[in-house]
DNA sequence: CGGAATCCGAATCGATACTG
DNA sequence: CAGTATCGATTCGGATTCCG
C-alpha cells in the first residue's frame, strides 16, 4: 500500500506501555494525513458519494481520494456501499469507529485553531532568524 | 524545508470555519509525523540531550532527529539550548506550547490504544478479502 | 558530542489516459 | 460515475563522510 507510513522500526520499551507504539503510530499517521482528516470531517453529516467528496474537498486528486478512502475502509473507519445502478453509485459512510475517532481529532483541531497564530509567529521568527 | 507536508491546496469554505484549514492541517501533519510525536513524548519528563533522544527513540536516524527537532523548534514547541562546553552539549526542552499540545495528543493516543485491536482486525479482514 | 553536507535509492503524488 | 493503470517529477529518508 502506498498511503501508510505504517511500519516503523522497533521502539525501545522503557515502560511496557511503549509496546503498543507500533500500532498506535500507524493510527496517528492516518490522522496526520490531511486528506484522511478532511474526508472524515466531510462525512460527519452522513454518507456521500465519490464525486461529491471530490468536489467538496477541492484540491484532492481522484487518485488520492481513492487511496484515502481505501485506507479508511481498510481501518474500519468508513464503509463503502455500491448501488449497481446505471450510472453506478458508491456511498461512503463513517462507521461507529470512525465517528468515535472524530472526538479526539476535533479536540486536536481545536487546539490547532486556538494556537495557530502563536505557531505561525514562531515560524516567522525562526525563519527570519535563520536565513536573510 | 524537507519535513513539512505543510502547504496544501485551497480548500472550499462551506462554513467560515474552514478558512483556517490550511494552517490547521500543517499542525495536524506535525502530529501525524511519528518522529515528532515520539520526541514530544520523550521530552515530557524534562530536557534531554541530542544523543539521549537518539538512544531512547531507537530507530531514528541522526538526520531525521535533527530534522524533526528543527521542525519542532521552528513551530515553537521545543527550545534548543547550547552549552558551549567541551564536548558541546545541547539540550532540548518542551515549551509551554509544546506541553499544551501533549494533552490532545495523549487523548488521541489513548483512543488509538483503546481501539487498536479493532483496527488491526479490520485491516486483517480487509486484506484477506482483497488479495489471497 | 552535535551536527551539516552529499549521495542515492525508495516512496509519494499529480496528471493523464483508459474502462465498465 | 467511479474507478484502475501508468508515468514522470518531486520528496523522503538512510548511510556515509566531514567538521568544530
Amino acid at each position: 500500500m502506498e498511503l501508510t507510513h505504517s511500519d516503523l522500526p522497533a521502539l525501545q520499551a522503557p515502560h511496557p506501555d511503549h509496546a503498543d507504539c507500533r500500532g498506535v503510530a500507524s493510527i496517528l499517521a492516518r490522522v496526520g494525513d490531511k486528506w484522511s482528516v478532511f474526508v472524515i470531517m466531510n462525512l460527519s453529516g452522513g454518507p456521500k458519494r465519490f464525486n461529491e467528496l471530490k468536489r467538496v474537498i477541492n484540491g484532492i486528486s481522484q487518485r488520492m481520494l481513492t487511496l484515502t478512502l481505501r485506507g479508511l475502509e481498510r481501518d474500519g473507519l468508513v464503509t463503502r456501499t455500491i448501488f449497481p445502478t446505471i450510472p453506478p453509485r458508491v456511498d461512503y459512510e463513517l462507521t461507529d469507529l470512525g465517528r468515535g475517532l472524530q472526538q479526539p481529532v476535533k479536540a486536536l483541531g481545536e487546539w490547532a485553531m486556538a494556537h495557530q497564530e502563536q505557531i505561525a509567529a514562531a515560524r516567522t521568527r525562526f525563519d527570519e532568524r535563520n536565513n536573510t
